[in-house]
Order: C-alpha cells, then structure tokens, then sequence
DNA sequence: CCCACTATTTCCCTAAGGTGCAATAGCAGA
DNA sequence: TCTGCTATTGCACCTTAGGGAAATAGTGGG
C-alpha cells in the first residue's frame, strides 16, 4: 500500500454494504479494506498506522457492535477517526458514538457524496493527528535517551529554576547541574530554555518532582 | 444570584416543559431561569457569566431552532455548555449538535435522573472554563498592560532569541532590550523566561513578527 | 580485570542576563 | 509650556549560564 493513498476500513457484516461502499471508496482513489465484524478487524491491525486512514462501521453488527469496536479501539489508543453508518439508529447510539470521538453517523440510507464528504473530512483529522503523532514520538524518543538524572535536572531547568537552585534541591554543586543542563540542550537538540519549555509541555513531560510529603 | 449556586437556562417553548424542568432543577438546588424562545434567552443575555450555568435547550421551537441557538452561542463566544432535548429528534440534528459541542442530547420522554446527570456533567465543564477563562484573562489583562514595544521584546525573548538577536532585529542597543525584558517580565509578574513561554502559549500570543517577505 | 557509561567535582575563563544611575528625545495632554 | 509616558543609550557592576580540562567513582558487562 502506498503511504500516500490514504486508506478506508469498512466494518460492516453485510456483504453487499461492503461490496459497495469498497466499490465507492476506490472510485475515489483511495484503498479501501473490508471486514465483516469489529473482531476480523481488530485481528488485523497489528501494525502502527502510517498512512491516512480512517473506519466506516457499522453501528449494530453481531458480535461486538460498532460501538464497541470504537471503545475498544480508544482503549489500544489507536485513533483513527471513526465513521457511523446505521440503519436503525437511535439517539442515544449517536450521542454515545459522537462523545467517543466519531467524524459523524449517517442514517442508511444516505448519499455516496455524504460519506466521501465525511471520509475526506476523517482523512484530514487523521494526517494531522499523524503529524503531530510523529512530533510527539521525536520528542519522547530524545526525552528517552536522557538519562534519569539529566531529566531530573530537566524538571527543574523548565520551572525556571537557577542552577544554583537546583543544585541546592538535587543536593549537588552547580557545575555538576550545569553538566546535566548542557546534555539536556544537546540530547533535546534546542538552543533555549524556551523551546525545552515548549517540547516538555507538548509530551506532557512529568515533573519528576518528588511529591511533597505534607505533615 | 448567589454565585456559588449554579444556574440552569431552560429554553422551551411548550410551557409545561419549562415549568416541570424547573421545578426539578430547583428540587435539586440549582437556580432555574426558564425562556419560551431562543431570541428571549439571547436577548437576556448581556452580562458575561460568573456562575457556573449550563443550558436545557429544544431542538424544536418556532423561530431560532435549538440548532440555531447553539450556533448563535458558539458565535457570540457564550461557552456556556448546552444540553439538548427534543421529542422528534432525527439522527442528523443530533449529529450536528454533538459535533458543534453540545453535552449530549436527550430524547424525549427521559428520567429526571438522566437530564439531572448531564446538568452536572455540564456543569463541571462550565466550572473548568470558567475558571481557565478567569486565568486567560488574569493573563491577557497582564499582556495588556505591555507597551507595544514590550510585546515586540517580549514576542522575540519566547522564540529563545538572545539580546543581542533582538537588538540586531530591532536596530536597538542590547542595554535598550534588556529594559524592555525587564518591564516584560515585571508586567507579566513572573520571573523566568519559562514561565514568560507558557503565559504566552496559554494565551496563544501572537509573536507580533513582521512576516517574511517571500523574494 | 578492563571498559563503557554516568555522576560528580574543582579551577578557571568567557559570554549573556540583569540592574542602578543618569541623560536625551519624541509625543500627547493639561 | 510643563508634565507624564515611552523609547533609547552609555557606563559600571554583579549574577548566571555555559564550557574546557582533568580527575574521582560507582555500576554493569564481557
């Protein structure tokens, strides 16, 4: 499969739905999959995503139902923007599908436009969250090489603390701060405490302080 | 009002409705304010909230749909968090509502009980915006208080630049930025420049750069 | 036992950040 | 015109940040 072209799984126990829709999604240029139930689905996926993608389910399927198949999936923190197609579809399906995060929830029957609408729009919530996935895993993968002490100095250094200061907490001279801190820069590849600030905060680096045991 | 007892903004048009809502909202000790239209409830709303408070609204109503009403809201930057209930509700008007923020949305007949939880819920949200908007605006006011050759110094110390960059932008002297920097950072109350990244984050700053004029 | 990695420290030096004091200048309003 | 606010700069001085060189030490493998 070519990364570039993004990719469709349809999740439908009916087999004509998925002839179809397939049908409709490579049309239109994209790569589509089917499956026949959430289980087969999620039987596939053992792979990191790394072209744009995105589901069309089926909201009641035998077995585990569309719903579920979305819980199951936020559980694996795989996020890929979900699409509800139903025939019989009550509210509270819907609001339940919409609050875990669904694009939208089409009532059957509906136009082929309508789904490639939502699909597109699916499409560009998953590059983005790719994007920003990848940005994410560079950061984590620089904040993994420091070593324990260094990201302990790291905690500090984006409080604002003066090596002075931090020396006093971790019980150590600052020249020995300033080592930590210089490795810090030169593992997280930047130049300023400003962007060690902005790169923490965008992987929700832990503070690593030790909590403070209140008498 | 008593600021501490959250509000609940019923719009309905059926009477009944208003009245039987209200009565419980209050049985549970909440302040209820009922409105027979979207424009009355819009039209009553001249003072920026400072109490948490939430909205039942009706997807149906002459004039300004529930729709309409919620669309109006997000316009108007009125984040107050609505709740939708309706007795013909189709499955593309609860998306819509659902993608444009709503808590959720109730089909009726419902259990007291369940509009109750979803008030809370909404509430709790309220809670946490009010209290992020009180600490954005705490920040903004602070940004205000900048001249606007402050916010220029300020836009370049956040980007990690060092004096001597800033000056050179500038076409100042390095003494003549570190005035600047120093307002900057007594104006803002803080005391290191990571605490000057995440203000400015938080408040999304605009980095006041002149854009680059693409040869 | 030797080696790689990490943590630590001392001495010393340069660059950058931050302030106090004083002065010049432009501009808007009383 | 005088006053207040803002911007600017020069000079001197102190504090921090950042590194170079070299040495000590503990830990885990090979």
């Amino acid at each position: 499969m070519n990364p570039a072209i993004p990719a469709v799984y349809i999740v439908d126990d009916d087999a004509s739905v998925r002839r179809s829709l397939s049908r409709l999604v490579r049309q239109s240029g994209m790569d589509a999959r089917a499956f026949a139930s959430a289980e087969e689905y999620l039987l596939s996926q053992d792979k990191p995503l790394q072209q744009p993608a995105c589901l069309v389910v089926d909201l009641t399927m035998p077995g585990l139902s569309g719903l579920d198949l979305q819980t199951e999936l936020a559980r694996r923190s795989n996020n890929r923007p979900v699409i509800f197609i139903s025939g019989n579809a009550d509210i509270p399906s819907t609001v339940r599908a919409m609050r875990q995060g669904a694009v939208t929830f089409l009532p059957k029957p509906f136009e082929p436009a309508e789904l490639l609408l939502a699909i597109a729009e699916a499409l560009e919530m998953c590059r983005k969250q790719l994007a920003s996935d990848v940005e994410m895993n560079n950061i984590a993968g620089r904040v993994g090489a420091l070593t324990a002490r260094e990201r302990e100095v790291m905690s500090w250094v984006i409080t604002g603390a003066l090596n002075k200061q931090i020396a006093a907490e971790l019980g150590i001279v600052e020249r020995t701060v300033k080592v930590h801190r210089s490795r810090v820069m030169e593992k997280m590849q930047i130049l300023s405490v400003a962007e060690l600030v902005r790169l923490c905060d965008a992987v929700a680096f832990a503070p690593a302080v030790r909590p403070q045991p209140r008498s």
